[in-house]
This record gives structure tokens, C-alpha cells and sequence, in this order.
RNA sequence: GCUCCGGUGGUGUAGCCCGGCCAAUCAUACCGGCCUUUCGAGCCGGUGACCCGGGUUCAAAUCCCGGCCGGAGCACCA
């Protein structure tokens, strides 16, 4: 009843009166309006799902968004993020998504020709198709004909400071003397430019801002530059190429986005752009910033230091497993659904984040725990023998304990076990080969053991069960691991696996990659 | 230094705009229990937080002021 709360003075007096009067009522009197009015008392609202604060001023069916990268190398958990929110509200919102590729500097965040295919492959996988995909590369002659209506407005100008003079000005809030160019001047001067008749560094067009703005970061910045470099994309074609606070402004509009989210990194350049929209007339989209994720594991996600490790040989490629490129995630196994589930959980605060990846690992194993089938694999193995089991057996292991099924081992007197559960026991002890059979350590120096019968309970559980592997059955097993490598032998009946996550038992849920002279797998969590 | 932003359990997050149903949500981590067989899986349970100080108010995680701590930007990179 909110509108009792200006009352509240008034309100709090007759409660007081009330709980006197009830005070004073006998003990079975009480007991009987309580539980009068008990099943009156509504329960605990039902959980709700954890979902995405919703999108200001945002319509049903008129959301635009974009995830605009530049493609200098593959996608990674932190590009998934610019993914799947952005296309996580276009879904809520019934919205269109665009993957826009932002390519527009051919040296210093040079594209990479594979990545453009890489990021398209990877928003397919993770289940945010773009309605749309736009090349910056390709549109240079729009960004040509916006500059050239601001040249004539005025609203830009051709600028011959060198970095430092400029700067000079700009912490001083001084206008350069170039700011007063004639329309006419600047327009020549940027025919010139387009030509060619310029060496690089030589000539800039800037956006008049203000240079008495309070953050001399908004103050007249760069549109255009030119460079003399191949586009991976598009070559030769162009030697004047807009930044990205251009491009991005222009295409922005042109696209019709209504909402962006990105890093807080780009939250200055708004402040630039808003220039052009005013001068143009445009309305500016709404926006939102975040934070930088850093994953404990992994630790920053940047994809320029990837590169370089890689490059020098630290890694086998850009999916190896150790890394945080969604192409490695995919080779493990992961599931789509895991990975956005994870990110959606980290919200779209400003502040950064760091979280474990072990969030990750949970999302995924939810989703993959009933489904992958069982097999056992002996890593770094040990080769024991069992006296006194004469024949051999055929031991039934379920597959897998929520979908049922069984595998089969041969059950045989000379066996693989770990050696970190050989090494843990002593002479005397005795430990269960899961699913087979009891055996007691006799001759640790020889790995000798003696049989002591098939029944379950006669030792304890936990620690003193462990798997193994039949020595005649086997084949080799190599695991791509993340911390290391893993070495050993895996049942054949995981053969029939290949492709799929499976959980090798008491070590780790693995994707089995391929089987020519070994089996090859790749760790997945545990 | 200048400009802007943020601070909820160990970690991440919901709630904050529009103060009360918040002795604060969900997840993960951790701890404990369960399972005729994974004690490295699964299932069940438990511990654990509103940065500090002041103000406004009957009432503050929520509004205001100050402090402390953290982050981002200040490129002819994106």
C-alpha cells in the first residue's frame, strides 16, 4: 500500500496498538489467528533467470547495433563479449545486429586477410549471425564525400602542423594557423591529398571542435591521414585513409544504429563524433560503456600480444588450447551456449573485471556432464601385475550414469595404473580397480599385487578406487593440455568417440581430436 | 597533471534511475554431507558483501556533500 507511506507516523502508531492488542490475547487465541492468516501470506517470488539490465529508450523492432572489430587477429573471449551482448540485446529487442569490420588503418593495426573469415565463422558459431556485414575498407569513397561537405561547411580543415606543433596548440588552446583555410583552399588542398601530391605525415584534415574544449582530447582531432601501405583487403586503391573516430561516426548514422556498447576506451570519442552529428544534424545512439575483462587464467585479452607470442613460437597456433581465442575454445569442445552464458553473467558494468575461468568451466559442464560418455585414460602409466586372477574377465563400465549404456574392458592379470596412484600406496595396502576387482600391493619394487576378490564392499570407498587399463587393449593417448601435456594410454572403445567431448574419468572432460598412430585429444576443463 | 567514470561476500553479478516488500539476488569458489563404484564428476546443505565519514528522511545499498581506493582517455592505433 504505497500510499500509506506519506502516512508512515500515523501508520507506525496503529501498528503499535494493534501488537498490544494482540500481546494481551491469550496463548491459544494468538495461535489461532496466526494460522488464520498464515495461508494468506503469499510464498517467495520464484527465482528469476539472470538477464541483461534492459536497454534504455529501446523500441521492440527498432534496435540497431553493431560489433565493429578490427580483424588484426582472430576473435577471443573479449571480442565474444562485443558479440554476444550486442546481439543478445538485438534478440531481446527483436533488433538487427551488424558485424562491422573497422579496417581502416593498413599499418598500424593491420588486418589480418584470414581474420575477416575468422570472426564471421565465430559469430556464426556462437549463435549471433549478422543481419549484416559491412567492410569499412570498402566504403572509403563514402567517407571521401562526408569529408568533402565538411570541408566545404568549414566544419574541417586541412592541417600541415607536424605532431608536436599541434600539440603545442592544442594544450595551449590556441587555434593553428591553418584552422582559417578557405573552403575553396581546403578543397584543392584535399584534391591534392587524394592524388597523391603529398608525402605521408605532411597534411591532415582535422574536425573543428573547440580548442578551448575542457579535455584537450576532444580538441580539433584527426579525420583523415595519409598512408602509403597495401590494404590486405583492397591494395593500392587508397592513400588517405579516415580514423576511426570518422569512419565510425559516419557509418554509424548510415547504418542507422540506434544503441553501441563498447569499451570504456573508445567513452572520448562520443565526445568527438557528437561534432559531426551536430554539424550534420544527425541524432546521436545511445550508449554504454564497459570495463576490460581480465581472466584470471588468461589474463588480458589482447589480441596484439597473442600475435607476438605466437610469432615467436610460444604457442602452436592461434587455437592452441592454452589460449583464449574462441577458435581454441571451439577445438575443446566447449559449447556456445556455455560461452554465453559465462559472458552474459559478467553484466555490462564500467568498472573491469576479472574473473576465473573456472565460471566458464562450470557453464560448460552443465551442459556437457550428461551427455559425454566415460572412458578411462592412464596417464604417465605404470604396469602392475595381479597373482592369483586366473582367467580373464569381461568388466561392463557404464557410459555414462545419466544416459545409461555400457563399455566393455577385458579384465587381465597385467594392467595399467597411474603412477601417482601406484606411487601412493604401501605395501599391504589394499585399492579397487573401479568396476573389476580388490587387489592388495605385495611387492611395490616389483609392482606386484595379489587379487582379493570382486566384491565392492570389502574396501572403502573413495581414494581406494581407481581406474585402469587392461595392458593388451589399449592405445596410446596424447592429450593437449593446458598447464601441460598429458601422455598415456586411453581404452579403444573411446575410438568411437572421435570428434566428441568425453569425460576421461578422475581426470578431465577431453574432446578427441583425431586417431592415426595415437590417440590425439584436447583438454577440455576439468 | 588535465578530463571522465566506477567501488555490493574470495570472484563475478542483480538491486541504484523512481528510498520502504533488501536481516540484499543468482552464479562460481570454499567448507561439510550424500552416492551398490569418478572423493578430480554428480547430488544436497552451509559460511560469506552494500569502501569510509557526514547530511536529508519516520525510513538510505539506493538521494546529497566530503574523503579514500581503483580504472579509462589525453595518437596522423583500433
Amino acid at each position: 500500500m504505497p500510499e500509506l507511506r506519506s502516512k508512515a507516523k500515523v501508520v507506525l502508531e496503529l501498528v503499535k496498538e494493534c501488537v498490544a492488542e494482540f500481546e494481551s490475547l491469550s496463548e491459544e487465541k494468538k495461535r489461532e489467528l496466526i494460522e488464520r492468516y498464515s495461508a494468506e501470506l503469499k510464498p517467495k517470488a520464484e527465482k528469476k533467470e539472470q538477464k541483461l539490465s534492459p536497454l534504455e529508450k529501446a523500441e521492440k523492432g527498432k534496435v540497431v547495433m553493431r560489433f565493429a572489430p578490427n580483424p588484426n587477429g582472430p576473435p577471443t573471449l573479449g571480442s565474444a563479449r562485443g558479440i554476444v551482448v550486442n546481439d543478445e540485446y538485438c534478440k531481446i529487442y527483436d533488433g538487427k545486429f551488424i558485424l562491422r569490420f573497422d579496417d581502416t588503418d593498413p599499418r598500424t593495426k593491420r588486418p589480418m586477410l584470414e581474420a575477416y573469415e575468422w570472426y564471421l565463422e565465430d559469430c556464426e558459431w556462437l549463435d549471433a549471425k549478422p543481419d549484416e556485414v559491412v567492410y569499412a575498407s570498402k566504403r572509403i569513397p563514402i567517407y571521401y564525400e562526408y569529408c568533402e561537405k565538411l570541408l566545404e561547411m568549414e566544419k574541417a580543415y586541412p592541417c600541415f602542423c607536424s605532431k608536436e606543433e599541434f600539440k603545442k596548440y592544442r594544450d595551449s588552446g590556441i587555434e593553428c594557423p591553418h584552422r582559417n583555410t578557405s573552403a575553396e583552399d581546403a578543397l584543392e588542398i584535399w584534391e591534392k591529398m587524394l592524388n597523391g601530391e603529398f608525402r605521408e605525415g605532411e597534411v591532415v584534415i582535422r574536425i573543428k571542435t573547440d580548442m578551448k574544449h575542457k579535455d584537450p582530447a576532444i580538441r580539433d582531432w584527426v579525420a583523415f591521414r595519409i598512408i602509403y601501405e597495401d590494404h590486405p583487403l583492397v591494395g593500392d586503391e587508397f592513400c588517405v585513409w579516415p580514423t576511426l573516430d570518422f569512419e565510425s561516426a559516419i557509418e554509424d548514422h548510415l547504418l542507422g544504429i540506434t544503441h553501441i556498447i563498447r569499451g570504456k576506451d573508445l567513452r572520448d570519442s562520443e565526445l568527438r563524433q557528437r561534432y559531426i552529428y551536430e554539424y550534420f544534424g544527425w541524432e546521436y545512439p545511445i550508449t554504454r560503456h564497459w570495463g576490460k575483462v581480465s581472466i584470471h587464467e588468461f589474463g588480458k585479452l589482447s589480441t596484439s600480444e597473442l600475435r607476438k607470442e605466437i610469432e615467436a613460437g610460444k604457442y602452436r597456433g592461434w587455437d592452441d588450447p592454452r589460449l583464449p581465442t574462441i577458435r581454441a575454445l571451439r577445438r575443446r569442445g566447449f559449447k556456445p551456449e556455455a560461452i554465453r552464458k559465462f559472458i552474459l553473467s559478467l553484466g555490462v558494468g564500467e568498472n573491469d573485471v576479472s574473473v576465473s575461468v573456472k565460471n566458464l568451466y562450470a557453464e560448460n559442464r552443465k551442459l556437457i556432464d550428461p551427455i559425454a560418455n566415460r572412458y578411462f585414460f592412464v596417464w604417465d602409466p605404470v604396469e602392475i601385475k595381479i597373482e592369483g586372477l586366473d582367467s580373464c574377465v569381461d568388466v561392463k563400465i557404464p557410459l555414462n550414469p545419466t544416459k545409461g549404456g555400457y563399455r566393455v574392458l577385458k579384465g587381465s592379470k597385467e594392467v595399467y595404473i597411474c603412477r601417482e596412484d601406484f606411487e601412493r600406496l604401501r605395501e599391504g595396502d589394499i585399492v579397487r580397480l573401479k568396476d573389476f576387482c580388490n587387489i592388495r600391493l605385495i611387492d611395490k619394487d616389483g609392482a606386484k599385487f595379489k587379487f582379493e576378490g570382486f566384491e565392492l564392499k570389502d574396501v572403502k570407498k573413495g581414494k581406494n578406487i581407481i581406474h585402469w587399463l587392461p595392458k593388451r587393449d589399449v592405445v596410446k593417448c596424447y592429450v593437449y593440455g593446458v598447464e601441460k601435456d598429458y601422455e598415456g594410454f586411453a581404452e579403444k572403445n573411446a575410438l568411437n568417440d572421435i570428434g566428441n567431448v568425453v569425460q576421461f574419468e578422475r581426470f578431465a572432460f577431453c574432446r578427441l581430436e583425431a586417431f592415426e598412430d595415437e590417440l590425439e585429444a584436447v583438454y577440455t576443463h576439468p
